[in-house]
DNA sequence: TTCGTTATAGTCACAACTGACTAGTTTCTT
DNA sequence: AAGAAACTAGTCAGTTGTGACTATAACGAA
């Protein structure tokens, strides 16, 4: 049987990019800069990762690039989302907004074997967590407007449901 | 500069293949059915993965695996976690259960993207997606015993925290 | 002016991951 | 009893992802 090319279905990183070129046409570095600086801590997108991607979205026409040359400096590279583009874009927004994925939770594994572990160090092992957890939501709290993005607001719900699952992990413990 | 062999630093993936052999030997097979049987729905491990680092830890001894043959099937190679690989087991688990890091949520990355819908399809489709989480929770809440695991736990959580927030986007107004 | 540092722009070799496949065995169906 | 289906056990080619690297330009200080 002939070896069929799949067409590489897209995902969210995808919409991704092309979201951000939407609103303007970027160079590579540019966007990943954008996206380390105002999206970095949501998602997670390597620089060489979003130049590949970048290449395969133009071999398929959802953006083009041309070169630019701007004072002295190296030749540019300036990605523009295609009328395709666009077309793709609205249709992934379509596509993955009602859906949801239940994410990986790596940081539970080690859960997994609490009954591995003498009682005592169990418990100053999951405080030490549930330090980490509160510290990563004062953070939140303190360097960032109360609810001025959907997505923060999500970050702080999301942590403090670990501290709540924490505390409820440590409490059931004690019974003993 | 000669190119260093760098050593792979182990993460959760092997903290869990330790952390499983040290219940009871098995073999490559019977592993990765056990991790996606019981497992599956929290932690995703391909089998092939699974092979790959099971060869890797071998390479560095932490396990051992011997050839085994039942009747008339086909030899199996049977895994078992070394002296030291229950020591780096036990380091593992002390190095990664205080740690805390936030997780991706790929699924987040349409809502950046709102404002690219009418306002009547938005809302539409995040009550698509209201619909999805509810019932991913329901058929938690529906199957499995009431915190019977911790890990079962976290997740009804996590997914309350979705639905709150989704509620929040939404706008609370219109009460139920 | 020279040297060290930071910013710009991107590439590449390698490592990791997994969908699809091979291949033998047992059980089921007709 | 023959063929289909499912189970057991594992492999591998192809794709994806990224840490480390290259290379030029601008800037600051001595």
């Amino acid at each position: 049987m002939s070896p069929v090319k799949r067409a590489v279905d897209p995902g969210e990183r995808e919409l991704l990019l092309l979201g951000v070129l939407r609103k303007r046409e970027m160079h590579g570095y540019q966007l990943s800069e954008f996206l380390e600086a105002h999206l970095g801590m949501f998602f997670d997108l390597k620089k060489a990762t979003a130049y590949n991607l970048l290449r395969k979205m133009e071999e398929v026409d959802w953006v083009t690039s041309r070169e630019e040359k701007e004072g002295r400096r190296p030749v540019r590279r300036v990605f523009t989302i295609t009328r395709e583009g666009e077309s793709i874009f609205q249709s992934l927004l379509r596509k993955f907004l009602p859906e949801y994925r239940y994410p990986a939770f790596p940081a539970n594994v080690p859960v997994l074997f609490l009954d591995a572990l003498p009682s005592g160090e169990r418990t100053d092992l999951l405080e030490a967590r549930r330090a980490e957890v509160t510290n990563q939501l004062t953070v939140l709290n303190t360097h960032t407007d109360h609810d001025a993005h959907p997505l923060l607001d999500h970050r702080r719900r999301i942590l403090q449901a670990e501290l709540n699952w924490l505390d409820a992990l440590q409490g059931v413990a004690e019974q003993t």
